[in-house]
DNA sequence: TGGATATATCGATACATTTCGATATGTCAA
DNA sequence: TTGACATATCGAAATGTATCGATATATCCA
């Protein structure tokens, strides 16, 4: 994985409302709702707009459009590849 | 893991002189010198301090003083389980 | 069609991070 | 002790990110 793509997804990582995004994303069964995000995140909602793209272009998440909702995955493949990046680090 | 310290470790990772100084450590059999750094990173003498003291603040660089100089080390425990973290956000 | 709903974008402000020169601190060696 | 070296800290400037209100766009439904 490109230093620069590795760059992007960690710091995609590194905000408490974005992890609690994934996090809900899990429990959710992998298929979370845009509008479900302002249950559990205080936040305007251009700001949850605003970190969902910033999963999303770091590829981190794919984002389903449903009508007039989005619906969001977790792309694991990028996930496996991020974590197979750090584990190169490790003698 | 807390997730003040996933969104720590997170940040330490979001920066390309971060990451080159996490894969040069990884080239040096895991023990790197501090002023080994300013071989491969352009920057100035202050920024490469502040770059390597945001990866030991996050936990991720075990620092030991050698006389004048201060030597690195990955903390692999703690890269663990950062890895094991990412993990459980899969399905 | 028109009004309501869901999400995205814009522009501004506040806040955080990066970078550097200057300087401080600590250690070695002559 | 003194001078040179290695690293850390400080303060300021530049840059990047988060947040919001206002508004745009797209879709649904009555």
């Amino acid at each position: 994985m490109e230093v620069r793509k590795v760059e992007r997804i960690s710091k995609a990582l590194g905000d408490p409302s974005r992890i609690a995004i994934l996090q809900q994303l899990r429990e959710k069964e992998n298929c979370l709702y845009c509008h479900e995000i302002q249950d559990f995140i205080d936040l305007a909602q251009p700001s949850i707009s605003h970190h969902v793209k910033q999963l999303a272009d770091a590829d981190l998440i794919y984002t389903l459009k449903e009508g007039r909702n989005v619906k969001y995955k977790l792309n694991q493949t990028v996930l496996d590849e991020y974590v197979a990046f750090l584990n190169t680090l490790k003698v």
